[in-house]
DNA sequence: CAAACGTTGCCAACCGGTTTCCAACTGGCC
DNA sequence: GGCCAGTTGGAAACCGGTTGGCAACGTTTG
């Protein structure tokens, strides 16, 4: 049996719509009636019905986050942010993992929309358009986290410079052939390493070695490119991400090659295992807790004050930086 | 904008209670109303208001799930599963990150009740006495997750029988001297792993060296319990979770003690990463996604038929198997 | 042909809060 | 003592669905 708020009312002599008031931040009410009734609803154990709540004011209290893929520590962290913040906020968050896969991720918006507030949406997968397209299903406000698209409030890390770093400091290192192992073709994430890679390959300072793409599950895929990377004679090899990292490290391993010694290896988020790796891995650091919490700030702010037509939402670029740990080395002239 | 019933029911030339019927599953109308109303709401992009709709039938369509840590694996797989089984059977899921921390999760429990059908709870930290205590809070259902307690649904994985495997294992390859690294104290799973590693204990067979407990966190715990293990004089070592594994092989790798050629290692939960390590985890394997599907059909099996009072819930025991990789060699005696 | 029956769709009540509007009461002041 | 301003609390409408009861209609059967 839940308690309604007739009891409360009832328990302290009051009417409903007293209680609601005197519980209300705002409310006008007397002292001594906003202490009965606090002190009827504490005693009855009273919570207000969220969804009567919710019908009347419009909102929830609910917020989305939508991410491709938890299995990814990467996500599991922005989650666990992303979940602390808004609790802090008074508000729950749904998750819904996507599994990268672009018809999920259009009905989890679809499906979520109506009861939330609004939607958190990590999406490196989906294009422009389809973000657009996706728009229109809904009035409720949607933040991007890690990727960022014209038209949309977002969130996201500077990988460009991450990926500069990280070549900078195998340069300094001694290496001047370095293969570079990317990530899925076409997304948001991919565009932004890439193109910090080719802005570093462009000033001829290092030889880069582009080896394809993979995607960031440990499979096939990856062992294939660690392969291509031993064949092409580079010393160092940055990585898409961490788990890719982890999946050239293994089969370098399987093959005798040992990291750092014969071969550096950067990886890229951050993941909170890549610490506990042996060899610990290089890589560059990505804000996630951080920006996990600037995207629902952000959302906050949206919720307070709607967007003004034709007004460019607000973006927000968060800094990245390089964690040396045990995965790079010098090299030494073999 | 947000398209009621009404303006469905207007334009497919019905009244709101038609409409409401025409799209129920269950609900009394001709086929030729059916299809029209179907086709109103199709047109308008209708989608009914859950607020509106869980108000009158006490049903929120949301499930709440409550981990200790996002931030480890195993949890966010677990997230994961429920959420994928949920979504199938059209709910949605609020994720609660309890910190390992009993007042979060008690208000986490507060919190999330009165929005949801019913709670999935991963709380290996709660005594039975709060458990109980929480469950007076509120008379949604509880399905403990990993864990179990007298008069309360569980699914859970058969532990006891995976540390045995896993001494067995170790006892086959050579290993007489074997170092258990033990988990938090006092949580549920420390307490079957345990019984478990003392079971073989007593057998004889293999002599067990407990070197404590450290927490599931790569810090400074493990390595100390690292340095215990090496000063023990044993060949091999069962670790709590494969985060504790990971934790051990880091500081042997770093003391120059070789895996598995050195020391044997063996995990426990077979987390994603655990195949992509190197060397990879030899690991006992407990069902995550099969056990958060189990525990969504289960929930969904008390919402449907409530439980009767006095009637001992359901408890479902998966059983694990031990997965076999690369951190663990046959003992040479040195 | 009338009565009985099944079907279909509408009206209205209801879920549990919030909020507007208004009545009553308080106290201050002339 | 009477009047007014300011405060306090209550009745009722409302949010957007669902559902029981019932009227109207068409069909079948005695």
């Amino acid at each position: 049996m839940q308690v309604t708020i007739r009891e409360v009312a009832k328990a302290a002599g009051v009417s409903p719509s007293t209680v609601s008031r005197a519980l209300a931040p705002g409310g006008t009410a007397s002292q001594r009636t906003r202490e009965r009734v606090r002190a009827a609803a504490e005693r009855l154990g009273y919570r207000p019905n969220p969804s009567a709540r919710g019908l009347i004011t419009g909102r929830t209290g609910h917020l989305g986050l939508i991410v491709p893929d938890l299995l990814n520590p990467f996500f599991a962290d922005i989650c666990k942010g992303v979940q602390a913040r808004a609790r802090g906020l008074g508000h729950a968050v749904f998750v819904s993992d996507s599994e990268r896969d672009e018809g999920l991720e259009l009905d989890a918006v679809r499906t979520l929309a109506p009861q939330v507030d609004g939607v958190l949406l990590c999406s490196p997968q989906l294009s422009g358009e389809e973000l657009r397209g996706l728009r229109d299903l809904t009035d409720k406000p949607i933040v991007l986290l890690h990727r960022s698209e014209p038209g949309f409030a977002s969130v996201t890390a500077d990988l460009l410079e991450g990926m500069t770093d990280a070549l900078t400091h195998l340069h300094a290192l001694g290496h001047r052939r370095i293969a570079y192992v990317g990530g899925p073709r076409s997304t948001w994430a991919a565009g932004e390493r890439a193109a910090g890679i080719e802005e570093m390959a462009r000033t001829g300072t290092v030889e880069i070695v582009r080896v394809g793409s993979v995607a960031p599950h440990f499979d096939g895929g990856i062992t294939g490119a660690a392969d291509v990377v031993l064949a092409s004679g580079a010393s160092a090899v940055v990585a898409f991400n961490d788990i890719v990292a982890f999946g050239l490290i293994s089969r370098f391993t399987a093959r005798g090659v040992r990291v750092p010694d014969d071969m550096s290896v950067v990886g890229c988020d951050d993941i909170a295992l890549s610490g506990m790796a042996a060899p610990p891995l290089t890589t560059v650091s990505v804000p996630k807790a951080h920006g996990a919490r600037a995207a629902v700030d952000l959302m906050f702010r949206m919720l307070v004050t709607p967007a003004v037509d034709g007004a460019e939402p607000l973006r927000r670029v968060l800094p990245t930086h390089l964690v040396v740990r045990g995965s790079t080395a010098a090299y030494e002239r073999g």
